[in-house]
DNA sequence: TCCCGCAATAATAAGTCTGT
DNA sequence: ACAGACTTATTATTGCGGGA
């Protein structure tokens, strides 16, 4: 299945980010229009020049989510706004942005959370830095943006660059197309998940890269703004798996990793392998770093918090038992919840079951 | 140098005409 | 009625140039 997009466009000041807000707080939810241009015009007062395209407006456009044609299928936007019979409707995320913002009541969280199921560069970004990318920068955060890269199994992502010859955004997106096209689209668009996907441009092989800085650092920043980037090691940039899993949904961030539970078990399972001793025992402590280290590099606890809540949260929900403990030596590390004679633990995991 | 707005240009879709 | 050619309307993309 070949999906073109269109160039991402956002609100067009950067810090403006209740510009959306704003501007779908002017509409009512069905809007009898028949062309995006018509709503712009009509309904939030831009100007439309003599040759009949409006002036500016391209924030507009980004609201706007899928365009089916003949034998293609666009996406402009992030759905905010959809076709239907009588023209155009809001959609279900579009009125609780607009709620939210009256009520002054997280509204940015809906905002970001909507970008991260939609639109399909904002997928990128954060699937690579869901799943052991960084995000780099060669002097300070958020600058030169040229020189900025993902780094994702050992391959360097220029994605703010647009030179079609470089290792840009582009590849990125096509590299795991599947994933970042993500289920949301998948289900609108009707797509089986085996489906081949390949992303290209309207008019060309391959979608536009222009100014591609000047509008994918509006989504960061935004994210930024969240709280949901932090630092992780010198100069580079991950997202909060936490965060996220919070503030935008536990959907939408399963939408973008790999299955973690079970995979999460299989890293477990190995370090246990590899450190118990012959009767099962292991060093709770080193094991629990290892596994933190592997699965949940970017979390802001505290090795020991990070420890004792994994391991206690897993028990209390039945997926850990532990069948023995006893006392180790002190290169075994901290015991659970810092007692000594839980420094070596024999664990038993239960098969996750549907 | 980098960023950003603007406008020229390319591409596409929709509409109109024409000859069969 | 209906292909195919041609025209017009609209949108997408690029590239220029001013300003920080």
């Amino acid at each position: 299945m070949i999906i073109k997009i269109v160039r991402d466009r956002f609100w067009v000041k950067a810090s403006n980010i209740e510009r959306w807000a704003e501007i779908l707080k002017l509409l009512p939810e069905k809007i009898p229009c028949s062309s995006k241009k018509d709503i712009a015009r009509d309904y939030l007062g831009y100007k439309v020049d003599e040759k009949g395209r409006i002036v500016n407006a391209d924030e507009v456009y980004g609201l706007f989510g899928i365009e089916k044609a003949k034998d293609s299928v666009t996406i402009v936007g992030c759905n905010f706004i959809r076709a239907n019979e009588e023209g155009y409707e809001l959609t279900e995320s579009a009125i609780e942005l607009v709620e939210r913002y009256k009520q002054n009541d997280g509204w940015e969280k809906i905002l970001a959370k909507q970008l991260l199921k939609y639109s399909i560069r904002v997928r990128s970004i954060a699937f690579a830095l869901l799943n052991g990318g960084y995000l780099c920068f060669e002097k300070r955060y958020m600058e030169n943006l040229a020189n900025a890269y993902i780094t994702l199994n050992d391959k360097e992502y220029y994605i703010f660059r647009d030179k079609p010859e470089d290792v840009n955004i582009n590849t990125l997106m096509n590299d795991y197309s599947s994933k970042i096209l993500g289920g949301f689209w998948r289900k609108e668009l009707d797509i089986d998940d085996a489906e081949e996907i390949v992303f290209k441009g309207v008019n060309k092989e391959y979608p536009s890269l222009g100014s591609m800085s000047t509008y994918l650092k509006i989504p960061v920043l935004l994210f930024g703004y969240l709280g949901w980037i932090i630092e992780n090691g010198d100069r580079r940039y991950v997202l909060d798996k936490h965060k996220i899993k919070n503030d935008a949904d536990k959907e939408v961030y399963d939408s973008l990793v790999y299955q973690t539970d079970t995979e999460e078990i299989e890293v477990l399972k190995e370090l246990i392998k590899e450190y118990s001793d012959i009767r099962g025992f292991f060093p709770i402590g080193i094991v629990g770093s290892m596994l933190k280290n592997r699965i949940d590099r970017e979390s802001n606890a505290t090795e020991e918090q990070w420890i004792d809540h994994y391991f206690i949260t897993g028990i209390n929900e039945g997926r850990f038992k532990i069948k023995d403990h006893e006392q180790g030596q002190p290169r075994h590390g901290r015991g659970l919840l810092g007692k000594k004679d839980y420094q070596l633990i024999k664990l038993e995991i239960l098969e996750i079951r549907d």
